[in-house]
Parts: structure tokens; C-alpha cells; sequence
DNA sequence: AGGGATATTGACAACGGTTGTCAGTAGCGT
DNA sequence: ACGCTACTGACAACCGTTGTCAATATCCCT
């Protein structure tokens, strides 16, 4: 019932106004030394606690990079509401430039061959890293 | 040049054992339980190495559970020398039983996606998780 | 067999990312 | 203004994993 009240505060509009401003995917490490680096003082605890809840809110996307370190980045060009559907992405592994990309067929894949061999309660996690044309060649 | 020689030790048979007998992934904590548990000492630190050669080898396929958490597996049904191809796996978050799956489709839709937008050297990773058939309700 | 070179072991500490703690601070409704 | 309380952030704890290094076990060689 009693929904706590949401405070506007300067370190939150500093995590989205970053995140806004990012091109690709950041690590909260990276989120807090660009904040820092921009003299917006701001706490590591802090910049974790706001990406995990715009995450939980989904508005942002949190990809676990192959070393286990979580990325983030805002929510499609618009957040604006609706709950984006669900969706995956490919990621330069050297910059963090990513793109959206969806795969109905893949979705409807993996379902298929989860319900054919008895499993319930599916989900899935995908990913796909590169190197982007900017790194080209090495 | 210098290959260093390998060594048959008891632990690394009992790793190769306890992983035998399992039946899905095993983490490599619950690994360690398991040895310990069967009255087989051995630290932490040795399953840990073992675990990474293995892997390493392409003797057993690591799957990251969505906490993080690596789970590990004997890599094919006969691990019997051809370096197994690639393939992703259908694991249940409860008992860890799991099914290797292969979606030609998949791969191939993956990369077409990624040289579709200017990546190179491109990599992913898919797992799907589900509850098995024998925890069908609940 | 015996012995020596060296791979392996394992208790322990360190690491890196992330989350819990909690007193102090700052937003917001009144 | 004032007070309630959400938010902050330095710090410690956590968890899975890896580094360290002296002690040990294995294997090759004679």
C-alpha cells in the first residue's frame, strides 16, 4: 500500500544525465569515475544503488559482460513508458557501442525446444559481442 | 616448446569422478561439498584449478547462471577427443540437469545480425533456464 | 628401488564487483 | 520554517574466484 515517495536529488539526475549521455553500455565502475571526472561529486554506493533501481524499474538495460561485470545503459531511444519489450544486444566489447537487436525467431526458439524437452518457466540470456567497425582492424 | 608434464593425482581423479557422476552442472562450490561430503579431502583452491583446466581443455562446458555464479559440466555424452562443437545449454535452475542444445539457426542468425551491423570478431553467449519436467508443479 | 626435479596441493590472503550498515544530510509536504 | 523520512556515502562485509608459497606427491631417470 504506502508507496514510499521518489526525492529528486542532484546525484540521481547526475547518474541519468550520464547514462543520457553515454552512447553504449557502462559499468557502474566506469559511471562513477566519469561522474567524479566531470567534478559531480557522487558516491559508488550511490551509482549502484541508482542502476539497480532504474534497472528494476526497467529503465535501463543491464548486460553481464563475459567477465561477469554488469553494464548499463538507458532504455531504448525513448523511454518514454511503456514497458519495452523484451529484446537483446549486440555489444563492442572494446567501447560498449551497442545495438538492439530483436530475434522473434530465436525467441520462439528457445521456447520451442525449452517445452520440448519438459521445461517450465523459461528465460533466457543473450548476448552477442564484437568488436564495432570503429575498431576495425585490431 | 616446453610442455610441461601432466600429473595423475588423486584429486584430479576424484574432480573427474564427482563430475561423472553428476548429472547437470555442478558448481564448483557444490563440487567441493560433494568430495568433501563423500569423505574425500580436498581444498577448494585444487577444484578450482581443476575446473579451469578442464575447461580450458574443452573437457567440460561452463555455463554462468544468471547470478554469476559459474556451473560446470562433463563436456559431451563421450568426451572422447573430437573438440566438441559449439553448442548452448537448456539448464534447470533447480537440480542443475541440463540438456545440450544446438540451434544451427541460432548461430547463424547471430552472426548475420552482428556483420549486419559492422561488428568483427564477434562472439556470444546463450543459456536457457527453465524448471525440468521432474519439478513440474513447483 | 632410490633420488632428484618439479607439478600439484591447500590454507590463507587478496581481489573485484556488489550489497549491507547506519549516522549524517537534504528533499519535500505542511 | 519545521519535521519527517528518503537519500547519501564512507566503510565493512560478502561471495565467487584467483594469487601466493611452503609443503608434498608424482614421475622420470639411473
Amino acid at each position: 500500500m504506502s508507496e514510499t515517495r521518489r526525492r529528486a536529488t542532484r546525484q540521481g539526475a547526475a547518474v541519468d544525465e550520464a547514462l543520457a549521455a553515454a552512447d553504449g553500455f557502462l559499468t557502474a565502475q566506469a559511471l562513477y569515475d566519469e561522474l567524479r571526472g566531470r567534478g559531480d561529486p557522487i558516491g559508488l554506493t550511490t551509482v549502484y544503488r541508482h542502476l539497480r533501481r532504474l534497472a528494476e524499474d526497467g529503465a535501463v538495460d543491464v548486460v553481464t559482460r563475459p567477465d561477469g561485470e554488469a553494464a548499463y545503459r538507458l532504455c531504448g531511444p525513448a523511454s518514454s513508458g511503456a514497458p519495452e519489450q523484451h529484446h537483446h544486444h549486440l555489444v563492442c566489447r572494446i567501447c560498449g557501442f551497442s545495438v538492439e537487436i530483436e530475434g522473434p525467431e530465436v525467441e520462439s526458439w528457445a521456447h520451442r525446444v525449452a517445452a520440448d524437452a519438459g521445461f517450465t518457466n523459461v528465460s533466457h540470456t543473450l548476448e552477442i559481442f564484437g568488436e564495432c567497425s570503429r575498431h576495425a582492424g585490431r
